[in-house]
DNA sequence: CGATTACTTGAGGCCTGTCAATGATGGTGG
DNA sequence: CCACCATCATTGACAGGCCTCAAGTAATCG
């Protein structure tokens, strides 16, 4: 038995706009089950074309991309609340992968019913393109710290961003929220390599500002990452849940 | 007196997807206007809400956005065809600005009648989303191109992008397209230096591959340029015109 | 207990940034 | 018409951040 919209834990939350009871309930008949996955799946590959949409409810995951020597650039973090498939459901292919890095929950969502909600509910289809605004948005801020920041900076910034979102999320204890990546998760999001990156982590850990093991980040000392980050903290919107 | 969105010339290209006169016959009660500007004018400012929304019907820009230091992270290049301003019109305000880097031609809506677009015409709207989803694309593939590739790799990348697109655009004049940026916007879209950048292209000029001046890019061996770019060349959808 | 995966740490070299100087072009004002 | 200035492109020298190679530790698993 699955969880009915009218009752999605993830409404509540500062990251997301409110939601009233009927357009949830109009979401639940869009609904068309959940999936779990394990952590190291492959939700979506590239090329693909998916049939299905998902909402994430519970855990997380990365996008990316290959390329033909094999190297991979992550192109974003997927986490809870986040709208996977948009891409494949408009264009025909998937022209990313998605993995779950961790076991994941997933609100499942039919591609046909799609054309359905943009004629008969145009303030979801409107949210819909926030979601994709937003998701530009982030994709923006990504490609500004991979070109213009060094690798202390990159670092900085982006353990920053993983704690503010997680915090939004209510996922926050004590400064301390689940990240159950890998270090060449983080390296091939900021174009860095393995070695590197492991460096940049370690001097943050000496420095007593952020350290992270065993898939949970600390942050000791927020204004100091800012401080490193070296870009605008842009703060969060709170955005439409699908 | 302005052109009518039956006539315009954007229509018949290879880059975008088949609209019906009806269709058109709509998008011009949308459009509210023309608006012609001078190249090194600023569209669009940064953390400003626009109220209008923009196609561009000639000339191209840069979008970008800048750092507390003064860096300059160049986020994609406009070029007629593109739609404009679609992230202040969703989201309150914008994350970049716009800029003419020649005279440009923009064809004017207005962010008031969006909604009335959601609601009378879905199709239309089911296109913003796609449109969005092409941009999301594009941002994707910049920003593997900066995170991956060397200084060679990802100006080669670079030069292949504006040549295909500037062809599908009809720009294509005995392989020579128009290309009125500055080394500088390259420069700051790929995350590189002017110098270093200068010196990647010099080496492409040097090998008979490809050579950009005086606002014109002549490539006289795309194979090797592709080669240089290590890149699977995906090709251009064809997407909505708005 | 060997094999695998992830994380750490050190050493050396190259790609790329910074600094600096020069040319080329075009606009401006006397 | 020419000196002057601003912008952009070009080229060389040098330093440094980051990559690659390599080796070692720790934890998990069959």
């Amino acid at each position: 038995m699955t969880t009915k919209c009218e009752n999605c834990p993830l409404r509540e939350f500062a990251a997301f706009e409110d939601m009233t009871d009927s357009e949830a309930k109009y979401m639940d008949r869009f609904k068309v089950g959940e999936m779990s996955v394990q952590n190291g799946s492959e939700l979506l590959a590239e090329g693909a074309n998916a049939t299905q949409l998902y909402t994430v409810l519970e855990g997380m995951g990365v996008r990316y991309k290959t390329l033909k020597d094999g190297k991979r650039q992550v192109i974003g973090f997927i986490l809870p609340g986040d709208f996977v498939g948009l891409q494949a459901a408009v264009m025909d292919t998937m022209q990313h992968s998605v993995m779950a890095s961790s076991p994941m929950k997933l609100c499942i969502f039919n591609r046909s019913n799609l054309w359905d909600l943009f004629k008969n509910h145009p303030d979801r289809a409107y949210d819909l393109v926030h979601v994709a605004a937003v998701e530009e948005y982030m994709l923006c801020e990504a490609l500004t710290a991979v070109g213009q920041l060094d690798g202390m900076s990159s670092v900085s910034w982006a353990l920053l961003r993983f704690f503010e979102r997680l915090t939004a999320l209510n996922l926050n204890r004590n400064n301390q929220v689940p990240l159950p990546y890998k270090q060449q998760d983080l390296a091939d999001a900021l174009g860095l390599s393995l070695v590197h990156t492991n460096k940049m982590l370690a001097a943050l850990r000496k420095d007593g500002i952020a350290s992270w093991s065993d898939g949970r980040l600390s942050v000791h000392d927020v204004d100091a990452l800012r401080n490193r980050a070296h870009m605008d903290p842009v703060p969060l919107l709170p955005r439409p849940l699908i």
